[in-house]
DNA sequence: CGGAGACTGTCAAATTCGTTACACTGTTTG
DNA sequence: CAAACAGTGTAACGAATTTGACAGTCTCCG
């Protein structure tokens, strides 16, 4: 036991994490991968496993105020064994230091909940199904969401504009939408974000949808909006929060799954977009 | 990790127990007084911890049937490591019947990663102080997002205003920032989120704002975006994934546990305020 | 009592590791 | 726009570790 300890290495790093340059970031980042295995090996290792020259690792260990890397591998070691030894402190996976009833840990319980949850709720068949009807290029895609999931399908739909084309999100102001169905074909793809306090404009789309020919997609909670009628699929999710408000936390993980999956059932066609995209991206950098 | 291990070190020595030497008992047992924190140091260490020569080390990992000490080392190490991360790797099958190669599901074990890995990275106390910042109404509130992140700022916009007066979100179209910017002043907070290919215009941004007195909150990856020496606290994130972009759900959720912390920290005055909000939802929906 | 075999420690060679010095790149400043 | 600077990687050095060879000690049998 050190009498120079203050703090662990852990504290001390996100202490000084404003003070750090990339390639510590980069060895913080890797150690907190596994902390703190990842530093217990060679330095070499170490430095490989985060990517940075060895020097880099020597660097940072000096900054912590260690005379060397080894100094700074006991530490670690100590600090292990301390921690094997009262097992009060292996609950310490979430957030370091903080108590159980810290909000970020309450709400990463009730997000992990959330997520088994839905996917045991979800028929991944469905989800297959819903990535074939976005994978085909002969339809047109509409996404549309309400007051608070308009994020969300904002969010796909920029998404999966980037992975291919004839994607439309419908805008925020609802008066506008009926215009906006003018181009609602027969084979296009409505993908609807409805979660409770459904909205009805919403189910008045999806029916204006539906006569129209189009193919409706519900995104919902695990109430199920009345919208399920008219879906050919529903992917339903468990969205409760320790909070005044739902969480969007899963939806926004369906939503960047579908936009995953959809890429790899076209990525022959996918593949040139992205590259066109991240040149004209770059170009646009270097001319600003 | 190794192929050919078949059992953790510990229960290989139990076997092998009746077939060792003198030296190699005072090993053992010098191992399992701390298991395994013994065998971590160097080879001289745990010889002379255990009373016995260096080579008699050797000769017992050669005898476990490693190569040579460090082999056995790395052993150790991936127990522990694998020991330490369990909680997290045990999850029980994710979407029923579906492979664990199925997108759904490493998409799933991916946001594990990133939800346990960032609230490892975070600091705890950072993240109050940037609730005591949004909750205090005195100040104005504004935020910001890139191409990407702007739907987590919009979300976490509108979320921020449902709980208290002077929130503000940044319009899209970076230009038309400047004159936004004429009307941050000195006790105000600008919340930012910029993730991998940071943004130059954000920085920018933070650079005037922090001119005019403005106070920044930073919501970054874990690589840390150059905005993070400006910003008085910076939370970073884990956010890849299995895909062609990263993935946002840690942003969201931070976003998320930042509202419901605010609207707790403020709970008198937000409570009306929630309720005015319901009232009159309500009555645009009886009217409609 | 003597000798063979097993076991262990000492020592030095070989390898790996940690560290320092230096040069390169990109950014800031006058 | 040049010069200074911070940050980073490459390469070489020195130090520590790991490993193999060898010799000494102990035990068990004949």
């Amino acid at each position: 036991m050190p009498p120079h300890r203050i703090a662990t290495v852990a504290e001390r790093l996100r202490l000084m994490s404003g003070d750090l340059t990339a390639a510590e970031r980069k060895l913080m980042a890797a150690l907190f991968a596994n902390y703190p295995m990842a530093g217990l090996g060679s330095i070499t290792d170490f430095a490989r496993e985060a990517e940075v020259s060895t020097p880099s690792v020597l660097r940072l260990a000096k900054k912590l105020g260690f005379p060397g890397f080894p100094a700074l591998q006991e530490e670690l070691r100590s600090e292990l064994s301390a921690q094997l030894q009262n097992p009060i402190a292996k609950h310490e996976r979430w957030a370091a230091d903080a108590p159980d009833t810290h909000i970020l840990n309450k709400f990463a319980t009730a997000a992990m909940e959330n997520l088994s949850g839905s996917l045991k709720l979800m028929d991944h068949r469905a989800f297959d199904a819903v990535v074939a009807l976005l994978a085909d290029r002969k339809r047109q895609i509409h996404i549309a969401g309400g007051r608070i999931t308009g994020a969300i399908a904002g969010y796909l739909a920029t998404h999966l504009q980037m992975a291919r084309p004839g994607v439309g999100l419908l805008p925020a102001a609802q008066s506008l939408w009926p215009q906006y169905l003018l181009d609602v074909g027969g084979q296009d793809v409505l993908v609807l974000f409805d979660i409770r306090r459904y909205d009805a404009r919403m189910l008045d789309l999806a029916v204006s949808a539906r006569e129209r020919g189009a193919k409706v997609v519900l995104i919902t909670d695990q109430w199920i909006s009345p919208i399920a009628r008219l879906a050919v699929h529903s992917l339903p999710l468990r969205i409760e929060a320790p909070s005044s408000w739902d969480s969007n936390i899963v939806p926004l993980f369906v939503a960047e799954a579908l936009v995953a999956a959809t890429v790899n059932a076209s990525w022959r066609e996918t593949e040139a977009r992205i590259a066109v995209l991240e040149a004209i991206s770059d170009s646009g950098r270097r001319g600003k």
